[in-house]
DNA sequence: GCGCGGATGATAACGCGTTATCACCGGGAG
DNA sequence: CTCCCGGTGATAACGCGTTATCATCCGCGC
């Protein structure tokens, strides 16, 4: 479909930090390779499309993306910076919980609190 | 601050409903009484203010509101009609999974799938 | 070196949820 | 009955994240 030459660029930052990112976060990180916003999020929705990333929606009203190669694990929203971090790990034992006559397909565990950063240490 | 007349018949739908619902939606719960959006956007905020109800923020765009008087429980958001249910219980053991300089005020667990009426029973 | 075509970046346009505006209505006091 | 005033509803305006537009740039083939 297409040879872009910066969508790596995206990818890759993608793959090198804690968390998923919004196009906003993922812009001003990139903003010294002068890369453009459009850009972005033309790489997100390629990468989302083409199965290298993966779509993360958390409250807050901007979509998030990471690396799709990413096992299994939840997150962490800082109050404070409304950043998000990974999370390892899983507690099971949910779907228990579900009436027999609802579908899971999956799930997802937010957690909620400052990060080190914002305070979290203090 | 004020004696709403309407205020408190949207609170009571939200208590009468199972899940958190947001402004549209209860906007079309209470349409055969002639209600008008913004009378909708003043009673949920009156009512997030005045601590009667709670926000409830999920993937999705718009911001649902439930009685604060719930006890501690998560949510289902169905794929198929959006709609957001309540779910009993809770998996605990997850704030273990936390870097040590996190501070952690919350959490909120949120399965996805079909309701019944979506085919969640099929 | 030259020309072509896709990728890029700045910015306008869009969609949607929410909020502000404002004229009207309805109920209570006098 | 009349006046007064807060509450209400229709709708315009807003904010913000995302997408579309379009002129320009860059790399490759020739």
């Amino acid at each position: 479909m297409s040879s872009p030459r910066k969508h790596e660029e995206v990818w890759s930052y993608l793959t090198d930090t804690d968390g998923p990112r919004s196009a906003h976060e993922v812009h001003e990180a990139l903003e010294h390779t002068g890369i453009g916003i459009a850009t972005i999020y033309r790489a997100l929705n390629a990468g989302a499309e083409s199965g290298v990333l993966r779509v993360v929606e958390l409250p807050g009203g901007s979509t998030r993306y990471e690396p799709a190669s990413r096992a299994h694990h939840h997150h962490f929203l800082c109050d404070g910076c409304d950043t998000a971090f990974d999370v390892e790990g899983c507690a099971d034992g949910v779907r228990d919980l579900l009436p027999p006559d609802f579908q899971l397909n999956g799930h997802e565990i937010l957690l909620y609190g400052l990060c080190a950063d914002c305070g979290g240490a203090a």
